[in-house]
DNA sequence: GTGAAAGCGCTAACAA
DNA sequence: TTGTTAGCGCTTTCAC
């Protein structure tokens, strides 16, 4: 591996001459700048990255820290990440945070392997976030509300969402809604729960036990909790999918049943993924306004970078996206 | 920023002795260890991992060089590489190419930010790779044959891929197949379109020229395609689309159209995506194994890592999906 | 068991 | 315009 001290030698001049011609510095001459380069060349040199961004103190880049990095959930979120990253003149990289404290996500956050981070993984910790974030290396939360310098949590108002499918299935006349959660420790699931609970309340309805199932927000659960539900003998009229992926599960034990949605039970979900528009029937559930929250996300840690302050929070609000598993009674 | 020189100033060591304490190296007593954990808790210490890495030159970290981070095709390419890199004890980061030679992953190639990559990404020509890749630092091409040093492609046969699907419409007798390519400098496209020219040769049928349209590989593009089709009157018996992404935007021009699957066109896909299961009718098409693929590339990363010799070449086979977008005749 | 010091490859202030 | 030099924060050899 050529190091510049090579090349400058090679060129015949001294090290720092070498550096400021690769870097394109206006104070080299032309000719030296050649004389430079076709070393360079000649030595296949390659400029260390690492030695760089120590010498610099930053690395131009950031991360995108996702519990796993293949979702197809996060695609918007990943693009409009990488669209700010890019205009700020950033690199943008993914990490995942499986494996908790010893994974990539961690290492990179504490060891400040970048310059600054997006966080939608609910697997670490607030702990980590708080003793990551520091004046200089900001860091903002997707999935949490957390309260600490340095950090700014870009939420998306999932009571309001809980809130908005349940009352969608109430205004269609339904009055047996069953409700699917995520894992307990979800924060997510349970904000989505709080706004099922307030919707019903409001309507004057009882939520019963029997219809809280957990599908721990997989579609394998989903698929369970619904052969459960089934096997109960008495069907709801509706059931809320704490998310799409568990719809997904539900829709295929119910098919399996021969019961068919919506005649004989109405299905709401939580996300819009990709594949709700394309099931049969296609899925009525609440899209997380995901380009504007990446956006917005990525906007917010430049302007930290920058040094300029920005609210401790910022929440979005959701979108009824109607399609045809839900029937007017 | 305490540095780990403020740690042992405060803990009263030399430097050295903090980061042996630190590193959990047995030669220090346990007395001074406590001494030097605890000058570091105090001063909420972290340690540089950029100055680590470049002390120890290498990074502990491989890079996974998408197009496009998020499509969700590469979902199952991802968990398998990052099984592999973690259960050798190394992380692993996601890059996107988009933006070519500025692209980030053009950048963490070059400047050696990580030990080794993983490529996929049509968009990185050849002489980027030839030029990152040398001794010490090794790279696998998912994506097309290359020759070079420290250059091992791992590939899936999409000729064959391309003959079989053909072979299955044709053993369906199926005659008028359409072929619905992806882009012209599409290497995998160029495979898929000769697997399909063979099987029709070899069943002595021909190719017409009207049948054979350019769908970018997007679903908006088999879109556009299929309604060229059915613009143009006479409809092919089957149409294989050079991936399900088209294929599923064709599936809804025949829909509009009023065109039923498989009844009066047959379909068949190639790649198998998520989706391709839920279409209805379900897509009957070719699957990469993308797992098996992508652990096979990172075995052979780790192995180029630790000095072993390995093939130049892998050439892995596709997998025929039987669902029901094909009609026997 | 602990400390002094060299140096990873680079940038940039300062001197010439 | 070019060269000399001091580090960035860390690991690790070598001497004590």
């Amino acid at each position: 591996m050529a190091t510049i001290k090579d090349v400058a030698k090679l060129a015949g001049v001294a090290l720092s001459t070498a550096s400021y011609a690769l870097n394109g510095d206006s104070k080299v001459s032309a000719k030296t700048r050649a004389k430079v380069v076709e070393a360079a060349r000649q030595l296949n040199y390659r400029k260390n990255g690492i030695a760089m961004d120590l010498k610099r103190s930053q690395t131009n880049t950031i991360a995108l820290i996702l519990t796993d990095m293949s979702g197809p959930y996060y695609s918007e979120l990943i693009h409009s990440v990488q669209e700010v990253a890019i205009s700020n003149g950033y690199d943008l990289i993914a990490c995942s945070s499986m494996g908790g404290r010893d994974s990539t996500a961690v290492k990179f956050l504490r060891e400040k392997r970048v310059d600054g981070a997006i966080v939608l993984a609910s697997n670490i910790n607030n702990e980590v976030l708080i003793e990551a974030a520091e004046q200089g290396f900001p860091i903002i939360v997707m999935d949490r509300e957390i309260n600490s310098d340095f950090l700014v949590s870009v939420l998306v108002d999932g009571e309001q969402g809980g809130y908005v499918a349940t009352r969608y299935l109430i205004d269609h006349g339904h009055k047996r809604i069953a409700y699917i959660s995520g894992p307990a420790n979800s924060y997510d699931s349970q904000l989505r729960y709080q706004g099922y609970l307030r919707a019903m309340a409001e309507a004057g309805l009882e939520e019963q036990s029997k219809w809280r199932l957990n599908g721990n927000f997989v579609r394998e659960g989903g698929y369970s909790a619904t052969k459960m539900i089934i096997m109960q003998g008495e069907l709801p009229s509706a059931i809320f999918y704490g998310n799409d992926e568990m719809a997904v599960g539900g829709v295929k034990a119910f098919q399996e049943q021969g019961i068919s949605i919506p005649e004989q039970v109405s299905v709401i979900g939580f996300d819009d993924i990709q594949l709700s528009e394309y099931l049969s029937p296609s899925l009525t559930t609440i899209r997380q306004p995901m380009h504007e929250a990446g956006s917005l996300a990525a906007h917010l840690l430049f302007q930290r970078l920058s040094g300029a302050d920005v609210n401790r929070e910022y929440k979005l609000t959701i979108e009824m996206i109607e399609r045809n598993s839900v029937r007017q009674l």
